[in-house]
DNA sequence: GTGGTCTAGACCACC
DNA sequence: GTGGTCTAGACCACA
């Protein structure tokens, strides 16, 4: 599995979870239908938790990302399921806002604000290559 | 005051207060060398614990934004105290980062987020100007 | 557990557990990755409040000592997060200008006061051997 | 007035006052049978209030650096009054041991240590050439 | 179980 | 008056 969690991060475990997931989905290393490992395996690899991992899973499903079946366990949904829609819009802005007060409070104009955020996009293209070359 | 607290937000009051003390010193309404209120007038006003606002100046503090006098209470610092530098860029990227990847999952392009933030950007000049008129 | 505190002293109780846990690391009686214990049990132990022991905690983890976790507590850093940098030297400067100061004030020559200085290093290394002997 | 404090320092103002003193006697700025300016001369040079002038000058009549005089107000005494004795040497050793105890803690060797203080050293015997000259 | 947050109320040092 | 420290007791998020 290609899930790598920090345990002495800032971050709670089940949000990296959730964010490498979410970073699968767009490098193409998994893509709809796919099915995610098991909560238990996925414990079991991770080395942690079986609660933690289920946390991740209803997360992402409650975010429309993945449906969780009974048999064929968690599956990622069609990207039609969780297209940016208002309300996403909403809590982006609202995650945003505090981000770039602190950038602009340190002197950060606009300019050097997207250059940051396309190095970050810049990573993710490069992920996206890798995986197709891999796949 | 100028300061709201939403006390049902999923974000700490500790960190409302700081992070519209931060949104204040970028709106110009306060400035290098003003003092903010003392942690005991503060809490009255926004009706929380002292420790709370306490907590608030002392993170400030240790960012930079602010100096805590015996005295005078707290004062904004000049702003080559908190000037981005590269610790602040790496804690920025690792903010943005999950941020960025949830969007591109949900299909926003490049441009479609330098839409939303530029949102942000404007809601700032404008309260820039306000603050400008008041003061 | 190893650790005494005198509720009479001058210095803060949170600095008393700071400064002991720092004598601990060198004198190797607790080392890289081992876990200090909970803020709750530290408290018990020392008969001090649970925010005291927190306050300590983060006050390493501030500077660099230990890495905070959410499962488990408080585990010490290796080496290389705290070397002396600049900044540290900086801070050193500023604690030792007037203790020197006095010391020369008082008639105390360089000599002497390195002499002053080696018995302090004598008692460390002393501990040190100490640990290596019970550990 | 060769006096200056700096009001956002983390130092307690009546400490900077005491330090700077001290510095000044041994410089040789000032000298045994000098007299201090009055406490209330000083607090208004500093614009400090007077009892934080005042309690400076009772520190330093309690380490037996100077002595109140109702008429001559405060004056320097012979050096023969503060010569370093057992008390100072405990005093100053509970002080020394946290600083070289975070020191070690930070990698740095006896050697790195005498280092740094002979810097300070170094800048007291330049204070002292100067004040000769200017005296 | 862990730490994180918040409240409430106290005393002290500094100014 | 200011902030700094400490206590006591509560609830929540995370694992």
């Amino acid at each position: 599995m290609w899930l790598t969690i920090n345990l002495n991060s800032e971050t709670a475990i089940y949000t990296q979870i959730r964010n490498q997931i979410i970073e699968g989905i767009i490098a193409g290393s998994i893509k709809e239908n796919d099915s995610l490992p098991s909560v238990r395996q996925l414990a079991a690899d991770l080395g942690v938790n079986l609660h933690t991992v289920n946390k991740a899973y209803n997360l992402l499903k409650q975010e429309g990302f993945i449906t969780i079946h009974r048999q064929k366990g968690a599956v990622i949904n069609p990207a039609e399921n969780y297209r940016a829609d208002q309300d996403y819009l909403v809590k982006l802005s609202k995650e945003l806002r505090p981000v770039i007060a602190e950038s602009l409070c340190r002197g950060m104009t606009r300019t050097d604000f997207i250059e940051a955020i396309d190095i970050i996009y810049n990573e993710f293209k490069s992920l996206k290559k890798e995986a197709k070359n891999n796949g």
